[in-house]
DNA sequence: TTCGATGCAAACCATTTGCATTAAC
DNA sequence: GTTAATGCAAATGGTTTGCATCGAA
């Protein structure tokens, strides 16, 4: 993992942007807590705990930059807040991601389960695709093994 | 399209909600504009030249209702905004988009991309998937033939 | 007549921004 | 020493909610 924070503190260095102890805990957050998918504030608070003088500010500045060097990436369930995912190193797309509408839940797919779609797509509606996102919902095992079915679920959660 | 609206109509009946005239104007709003991705604000908007007294809370709460009828489908392209799409009669499921990452425009894809893809999870996963979510990010037909090249976008502005 | 639906304004809440201060380079 | 980065508080903006009134059934 250490070589995981210099390789990202490099980028940062690369870009000329000053590597802050704000910075550097937020990232150290990040790789510590990768398979969790953390909001803003989930991340300031525990960033909080490392360098307590941090403010929310910071945190969502530092995500952007962060964002924009392609090491995190922002997702969006629909729950009305971000999300932020380490990106794997030399990744060329985000993971799709496994949403439970029972708990919430969400499991991530590292393969790349789209070329043919986006081969298609490319050929068919002549775009050029940049990168995608692509996000299940549904009934996660656990929940399914606990008596859970499509039926129990109510109203329609999905999206907000 | 009339009789598209008395469907909508008599689902609003069945699950007993009341049919008022700014539900009505809101349903015909949203199938006059089945090709654009409106968002609560603009729907209220449109609504308004036809039912100038109607209230922004009015149209959030019609949207919802719509939304849990699964009339409609709440999509987020991550601008911050939710967008409202019409779901086809009987469709059961989200159809795909294409959003141009220099336009801003989204194209739509009726087919379903996903069979092999939702098998293949739901063996390996075991995840019960009741719905997806899939966008596309890029460049559009229109805006390569003016020359917009993937280079030529600068930051990652995909998610928000 | 009754209870759900409406309109308005206030409340919410994630995120952004202005600005004076601080610290990385 | 310069200039970008920070922390704080205030502002923003989409969405939700409380409540008195209204109107569809």
């Amino acid at each position: 993992m250490q070589d995981r924070i210099e390789k990202i503190k490099e980028q940062l260095h690369n870009a000329s942007y000053k590597l802050t102890p704000q910075r550097e805990a937020t990232v150290t957050v990040l790789l510590e807590n990768e398979a969790d998918h953390l909001s803003a504030e989930d991340i300031f608070l525990k960033v909080k705990e490392r360098a307590p003088e941090i403010g929310l500010a910071t945190v969502y500045r530092t995500l952007e930059l962060l964002a924009e060097l392609k090491v995190v990436d922002k997702i969006n369930f629909g729950d009305g807040v971000a999300r932020f995912d380490l990106r794997k190193e030399g990744a060329k797309h985000f993971h799709h991601h496994l949403v439970c509408m029972h708990c919430g839940s969400v499991e991530e797919i590292e393969d790349d389960l789209l070329e043919d779609v986006e081969k298609k797509v490319e050929n068919q509606f002549k775009f050029q695709i940049v990168d995608h996102r692509l996000t299940f919902h549904g009934i996660c095992k656990k929940c399914a093994a606990e008596g859970i079915t499509i039926d129990s679920l109510k109203s329609n959660k999905i999206s907000e």
